[in-house]
DNA sequence: AATTGCGGCAACCGCCTAAGC
DNA sequence: GGCTTAGGCGGTTGCCGCAAT
């Protein structure tokens, strides 16, 4: 059973604020402080969740926010601290007065990311935008699906390694940093969840016709330029930080990088004897 | 001119943690 | 020490405007 509600939402307004409830909740922040946050809307007379409100305060109304353009000095802190502390963005916002960690985020994703690694970037923003067009048209994810694995649902190659391409920079190539595993590589117990949801425990059906070995997605192109992903080796010491001790508890995920997986393991093919103990042991070369 | 694709930003969601009881 | 709750955080999504076709 989850967690009450932070509070009842029936009856309350989502999505954009109006110049209206911004004006009443900055005078009422300005003249009794919002104290309590989930009380406040309440008596302000605000039809928001408590939590919506200070988010709209903290990100958006605060006085002392800093708007408009990232300066080139903001940015490079940004990066170099980014480097540093991972997706830490609050601690990240905090040597930025006036600018807020949502707002660093964004332009981190939005800017900062492609500047870094452009390629990896615009992949990121394909898949979103294929997710959205999927959304649209109430499809299912696109049946990337090993197909050994759909023959044989106790195959366990569906317990793969779960490394996206993000957490393979992130794990494996930046382990050279000294705080790699602060760097996005805590793959989280809820992320890992999810993404055994989004791929073993599917339960669709996959049918890969001859189409999809044609398919733009699994050209050469995309296939060599993950390979270089693919031909990491792993040391032992730093598959620590984003791979967990056992290979048969971790899969492979995102749908957008399946394609290059499933080159993976048609490549690694004959690896029958796939180590699983032991994953510092895996090489795909 | 209409449609489609894309980028940017604001807001939401769910989880985690610390404080209060 | 255990439970509950508010606040905080990071990831993700939805919406809107602009550009390309």
């Amino acid at each position: 059973m989850g967690r009450a509600p932070c509070c009842e939402k029936v009856g309350l307004r989502r999505g954009a604020w109006s110049a209206e409830e911004d004006r009443t909740l900055v005078e009422y922040i300005e003249r009794h402080g919002h104290g309590n946050w989930r009380a406040m809307p309440q008596k302000a007379g605000l039809l928001r969740c408590g939590k919506s409100c200070r988010l709209r305060w903290t990100n958006y109304l605060r006085p002392d926010i800093r708007r408009g353009n990232f300066t080139t000095e903001e940015e490079d802190t940004i990066i170099s601290l980014h480097e540093k502390l991972g997706n830490k963005w609050s601690a990240i916002a905090a040597s930025l007065p006036g600018r807020t960690d949502n707002e660093i985020k964004n332009v981190w994703h939005t800017y900062l990311k492609k500047r870094m690694d452009p390629k990896e970037a615009t992949q990121a923003s394909k898949k979103r935008r294929r997710k959205k067009k999927r959304d649209a048209k109430n499809e299912s994810e696109p049946e990337r699906v090993n197909p050994q694995a759909d023959a044989d649902p106790g195959n366990p190659r569906c317990d793969v390694i779960e490394v996206s391409v993000e957490e393979s920079y992130s794990g494996f190539s930046s382990a050279a940093t000294a705080d790699s595993s602060a760097v996005s590589g805590d793959v989280t117990s809820s992320n890992m969840e999810a993404r055994e949801e989004e791929s073993c425990d599917s339960k669709e059906v996959a049918v890969i016709d001859e189409s999809f070995w044609l398919d733009e997605a699994f050209s050469m192109e995309s296939s060599t330029e993950s390979m270089t992903l693919a031909s990491l080796e792993v040391p032992s010491s730093a598959a620590g930080a984003a791979v967990d001790e056992s290979l048969s508890s971790l899969s492979f995920t995102s749908s957008d990088d399946m394609d290059f997986w499933l080159k993976v393991f048609m490549e690694a093919e004959h690896l029958e004897d796939l180590p699983r103990s032991n994953p510092a042991d895996v090489r795909v070369i």
